[in-house]
DNA sequence: CGCTTAAAGCAAGAGGCTTCGCGTTAATAT
DNA sequence: ATATTAACGCGAAGCCTCTTGCTTTAAGCG
């Protein structure tokens, strides 16, 4: 039996404040310059009790990276491949835009876990396979995973970080256009 | 008049030694876990050598890394298209994996500027365009720098980022066919 | 409603990071 | 060679980050 926790109440309050003031910070101040003590004042929570809850500022922000990934965002499923991938293209365009597109980065880079201690990347690949294997089902032919992450997702990740500028739905539609045509010319 | 600067012998000692400590920290230690004292220590540079000379370690780390990105790897010229190409998907498959993998990342997001202010990103560009413009004088028809830089570096730089592992030779001549294949398919 | 105790508040203290003044070394100019 | 002074070494001081023991609050439960 375990220990009873007690996730209510002041304790849910307690972490959205701080939640919040780190989205707030992160969309002010520069990556570098958030502090502990900055979301503590913001948030107007102790800053020991921030410690003590998420150890470090790495270990706060995997917290909201994981918490912001996990509640939006579902794959789409609007009855085509065309129209899933380019819903998901022009989701991923969005979400990587803005002030959060590093929490996103880092998500993927230090690989944030979720209560169980899955990759959330692992999951949101799940998902997009899935979203595959049902237009298969209808008899369309759609990419591999690898594929859709290559010619969709890769470049509108690196538009953001190294264009420091989101993709734009036009662009992320030529994206879509670009997978879809691979499968005429090859294999 | 400026101020008589001397960048000769003993400064260029230290510079050299701090930058190798650097690396090789980079080499062993998490990212995080990095300190100025361990550089110090390391290098057998005083710390508050280090602190009037680069700042911050941010500081430090963009001098280690335009250095780095400026000495190696020059844009291929092989005589093909094609060649050449594959030359850089692979030096830059390479060059995204190991522990400096980080430090490139960091060069692009925070857009690491070289002694007149100018954006390594920007040289670099410039460099692939006056390669694609070779191909196009040969008769050959390349494709645009934004296309390169989407169907090959995205995907490189994705795998070693989101994967965690760079992307192999073969991979890497995978997504070059699939670049030129672009051409034949869509005008 | 009252009991138990998980979780937050509080404040003091240790330890690490960063700065500063001063003395020393050695790069450059004459 | 010698003078000049930029750049480094050194140690101490100040500041900020983070931890810790104790107290207070309130969630969960009978």
């Amino acid at each position: 039996m375990q220990p009873a926790r007690r996730p209510g109440g002041r304790t849910a309050r307690v972490r959205t404040a701080v939640h919040e003031a780190v989205l707030e910070l992160l969309r002010e101040e520069e990556w570098d310059d958030v502090s502990i003590a900055q979301v503590a004042e913001r948030s107007g929570v102790h800053q020991a009790t921030i410690y003590r809850r998420w150890g470090t500022l790495s270990g706060l922000i995997d917290d909201v990276v994981y918490e912001r990934l996990s509640q939006g965002s579902p794959v789409p499923d609007t009855g085509t491949l065309r129209g899933d991938i380019e819903a998901y293209a022009l989701q991923v365009a969005e979400d990587v835009s803005g002030p959060l597109a590093a929490l996103l980065m880092r998500a993927g880079m230090v690989g944030s876990r979720g209560p169980e201690g899955e990759t959330f990347l692992i999951n949101r690949g799940v998902q997009l396979q899935a979203m595959l294997d049902r237009a298969a089902a209808r008899g369309e032919q759609p990419p591999t995973l690898l594929e859709l992450m290559e010619v969709i997702i890769a470049p509108l990740y690196y538009h953001a970080i190294f264009f420091n500028r989101p993709a734009g739905p036009d662009h992320a539609r030529s994206l879509v256009d670009r997978l879809l045509s691979l499968r005429g010319s090859s294999g």
